[in-house]
DNA sequence: GGCTTTTATTACAAAGTGGTTACGGGCTCA
DNA sequence: TGAGCCCGTAACCACTTTGTAATAAAAGCC
């Protein structure tokens, strides 16, 4: 814990059980402090309980090994694992630019000021800012925001992608939702 | 296959052993097709062997799961992929001398100036930066650019080519874009 | 240097695409 | 049960995109 306190590492590899403390203890520690908070963590241990693996690896870990583990599947474990995208946020809280949204306690702000969102618009919003920089077509929208498969017209995008920015708009940052012509739309 | 063709997937669950390929051929197969190529593979067999568990992680499956396994192990694991974000998304940046286009955010940018293309242009950029130094005919480039095989003038491929060395000259570098004369263009 | 072939440039109209607004059905909650 | 909010649709408008055609320029070829 001292370690992670005074630099950030790519990857952390740690037993089950602790002195003081779990692995998995651990882990949160590192996740919450700045250092740690792009750390790769991997459970290395001999316990062989599906429960604890469960609980770990929903708890944002990367992996869970269980001993006696051959060198080279650890190897092959840890290098996939370097060579995945930095870790995502476990936390609930997805934070872009001036706009927080949390999704446990469903609620946006930006700056000081809160948005009122209509469900709709609230899962709109959350997956345009799990998927930022990236462009979204309607058709991957209405897929994956809207849960049901049938037949929905692609502009009706275009109508809560508006209301969305209507809402921005106060804040000054209705430009951090923008248009790709022939394509989707992109935030951030 | 048949599936993978037709639609996309989330997850692909396969064994290791199929009738007449690997799991991993398999996997090969989705991530080379466009509608496969954001699904995360997941393989789950009784083969227990650290150097098929190695070959398959360092191919891109985002696990290895040796049967038996515990089913809230199992759901566990899924979930786990399914929070990651969707891999790959960094082999989407194509990058020539000081020309970056990002297939994903759908974004060029020369140096730190953005390039504002039209969809059409824009493919035809990404075209040519795949295919880096390689002279296209303006046949092959209406036949891969341009999905729709019907009868369109081969003068419309210089109109285009036009407008992104319009897009490139401001940045100084619309000679990456070489007219090969009676053949078609080259680009780097 | 003429002549032909190939490419560059420009202008333009048709088709395409997205923004915006209004509206009505459906749902929720008091 | 009624008011009010959600949400999908449609219609209209403005603006872009894009293929083509016409003309200018350049590059071979003898």
């Amino acid at each position: 814990m001292e370690r992670i306190d005074q630099r950030s590492f790519d990857m952390i590899i740690t037993d089950w059980m602790l002195r003081d403390m779990s692995g998995l203890e651990l882990a949160h520690y590192a996740r919450r402090h700045a250092h740690g908070r792009h750390s790769r963590i991997v459970i290395l241990t001999g316990r062989n309980d599906p429960s604890a693996v469960a609980q770990a690896l929903d708890g944002g870990i990367e992996d869970y090994l269980v001993k006696p583990v051959e060198p080279a599947e650890l190897v092959a474990r840890i290098n996939a694992v370097l060579r995945r995208p930095a870790a995502l946020a476990v936390e609930s809280v997805l934070e872009v630019g001036p706009v927080r949204l949390d999704k446990v306690g469903h609620k946006v702000t930006v700056g000081t000021g809160e948005l009122d969102l209509a469900p709709v618009e609230f899962r709109l919003m959350a997956y345009f800012m799990e998927n930022r920089g990236r462009v979204l077509a309607r058709r991957h929208l209405l897929e994956h925001v809207w849960q049901r498969r049938t037949g929905i017209g692609e502009r009706t995008v275009d109508v809560h992608v508006r209301r969305l920015r209507a809402a921005l708009e106060p804040h000054a940052c209705a430009d951090l939702l923008q248009t790709v012509r022939g394509f989707g739309y992109r935030f951030g």
